[in-house]
This record gives structure tokens, sequence and C-alpha cells, in this order.
DNA sequence: TTGTAAACCTACTAGTAAATAAGTAAATTA
DNA sequence: TAATTTACTTATTTACTAGTAGGTTTACAA
């Protein structure tokens, strides 16, 4: 999977930024483990900020190709793929990105947050379009305006990966389902 | 408000803990503004897990309070109260106090998580209570089980003080009156 | 008046943070 | 083959971090 130095470093950047938080990981937690020294990694990556550009830059490299992949799906088989996605990302004790960039998000540079922004909005319009076509094709069902929708089924999946740190897995497990129950007919 | 300065530093503390995290800020951001030394703030709570524990303990206090003085109040107004004091949370620029808490936790201490997860559980039930009895007394629509509704409803309440550093200001309302209009009949 | 405890301050330590300057070995290109 | 670039290392700097030891002031009690 990872490569070269720069993939390394942008993975394991984005593990410990979503697992501990952009102001709790050092260039000495990337720099250990890949066996490097601290100067490698700011050949690189300059700044801390540069290596938060990158690390968003990618979440959307990794979304586009998921969108595309999942193009010729239909709109229940995306939507619940996308629930496991998240499933399987709260298991492994991280956050998603998007709540990781947003709680640190006064620790962020104006570029950064600006690539943050984009893909956020791309994420949701996604969802947006989504739900769109489920209710075209009558697999959904009529709740609200469809970005609406889209907010309360992201938002509810952010903060359950965020929740279930502190109550239970079993708890995420109901929320998923329960956004399957509440759309699909 | 805050009187002596042990209180002034939990407020305080808990002003920059949901407002930029709590590895994000330090013992000089509090002792600056109140024009104190470093070591007065160290007088007061000896280390940082300290403080998180103060700060943690202040929520349960201040929620005691909410829940007693909101408890003659109906279902239905107790909920609306409940929203809009999360839509003042994030006017302020400040994430909810469990958001808060849950991006961090790895940076936590075993008694701040158990603190934590001792108020997270009041809130879920305090929330489960409110909805069941907005059932009993035919103001609430009936969705789901008890408990994954209120999840439901926390978790989109908390996702969107993050989601809206973000997105929009708009998007928070849409949320908050979907979720009134989910439940209300 | 003396003792004591609360609430600080001064001054410091040891450690860690991000970041940089300068040098080097190996691969790539002209 | 010479020049240049890539991908590092060594060594250091500046700034800040949480935390502490010990002294000072103030107020209140014996």
């Amino acid at each position: 999977m990872a490569t070269g130095t720069r993939e390394k470093i942008i993975q394991l950047g984005d593990d410990l930024l979503r697992r501990q938080g952009f102001n709790a990981f050092s260039y000495a937690d990337i720099s250990k483990p890949l066996q490097i020294k601290n100067a490698a990694v700011h050949y690189h990556f300059p700044s801390k900020q540069d290596l938060a550009f990158a690390i968003a830059q990618w979440h959307k490299d990794i979304f586009d190709r998921f969108s595309q992949k999942m193009a010729t799906k239909e709109p229940k088989d995306r939507l619940k793929t996308f629930l496991n996605f998240y499933h399987s990302i709260h298991l492994s004790e991280k956050v998603d990105i998007i709540s990781a960039f947003a709680t640190d998000w006064y620790s962020l540079g104006p570029n950064v947050q600006t690539e943050v922004q984009e893909f956020t909005e791309l994420v949701i319009e996604w969802l947006t379009e989504l739900i769109q076509e489920g209710l075209d094709l009558g697999q959904f069902r009529k709740i609200q305006n469809t970005r609406t929708t889209a907010l309360r089924v992201l938002s509810s999946i952010f903060a359950s990966t965020q929740l279930v740190r502190i109550t239970s897995d079993q708890d995420f497990t109901r929320v998923k389902n329960s956004i399957l129950e509440e759309l699909l007919n």
C-alpha cells in the first residue's frame, strides 16, 4: 500500500491525526516508527501545516476514487457501503477525518481550512445526490429536504465515531441501523 | 459569575478546551488573561489532568441544576430549551463538552475518562426519559427505540456544532429544525 | 502576639515542540 | 564523466511545555 516515504508519512500522519488529534502528535511520532530522522519528515513537509494539507488532499483523492467506483451501484447499496465504511473507522479507534479537522479547526492555517471545506462539501453533495436518486427510484422515504437529510446522516455518523469512544460499540450499531430503517422503504 | 480564582480557571479552561482542544492550550493561556503566574494555576490544579477533571465535574453540576430547573416543564419545551442551548454553544465558536473530551480521549487519564463517561450517560438518560415522557403524553411521534432516538438527537447536535465550523450556521439551523419536526406531532 | 494555612510569586528545571542549516550518499540527467 | 537533484542525516536553535522548590504576603485563629 504505502510505497514511498512521503506516502508513508501521510498515512501515519492521518492515523495519528484521527486517533489523537492534530496537536497531540509530533514529528517524532512519525519519524520514529518509520525509522527516519525528524528532519527527513521536514524535508517532505516543511511545516506541520503542509502535512495537514497533504492529508486533506489525500482524502479528497480517496473519496474521488470511492465515488467513481460506486457510481454504477444503486443508492441503497451506496449508502450501506458508506455507513459500513464509517463503522470500520471507529472500530480502529479513530474518528472520521472531517471531525478530526473540525475539532482542531483553529489550529489549521487558511489553506488547510479551505481544502477541508472543499472536501466536506464534496461529501455532503455526494450524499445529497445519493438521497435524491434514492427518492427518485422509490428506494428511499421522503423525510425532509435532501440536503438536510444528508446533513443528518453525516452528522449522526460523525458524532457516533466520537460518542462510541465514551459509550459503547453497541450504540454505534444502533445509530447505523436507525439511519437505514428511517430512510429505506 | 466567576468569583474565586479557582472558578475563573475552570471557566477559562473550559472555554479553551472547547474552542481549541485539550492539547492546544497551555497553562500560560490561562495565567496570562487572569493576570496571575503559571505556578498559581498549578497551585489550584497540580496537573492538567486535575483541571480536566474539575471541568468535567463542573459540567456535571451545571447539568444537574439544569435538569432540576427543567423538571417541571413539559417534554416539548425541555427539548427546545436543550436544542437552543447547543445552538448558543456553536455561535460562540465552541463545540460541546462531550465532543471536546471525545476527540482528545486518549490524552485523558482514567479518572477523567470515568467522569466524562458518567456525565455522558447522565445526558443520554435525561434525553431518553424526556423522549419517553413525550411519547406517553402524545407530544412526540414514535420512531424507534427511545435510547436510539436519544442517541440520534444527541449525535446530530454534537456533530452539528463541529460541522458548522466547516460549513455554515444555516446548516446547524437546518438540523435543529429537522430534529424538532421529526419528533413533534 | 504568635502560629498557621491559603493564595499566591519568583525562579527554575527537564523535557519536548517545530523548524533550520549544513553536510552527504546515491541516483539521475546532460 | 561532470553536474545536478533527490532523499536523506547530523547537529543545533528557539520557543514553549508541564511541573516544582522555596519564598512572600495576607488573613484569620489561638
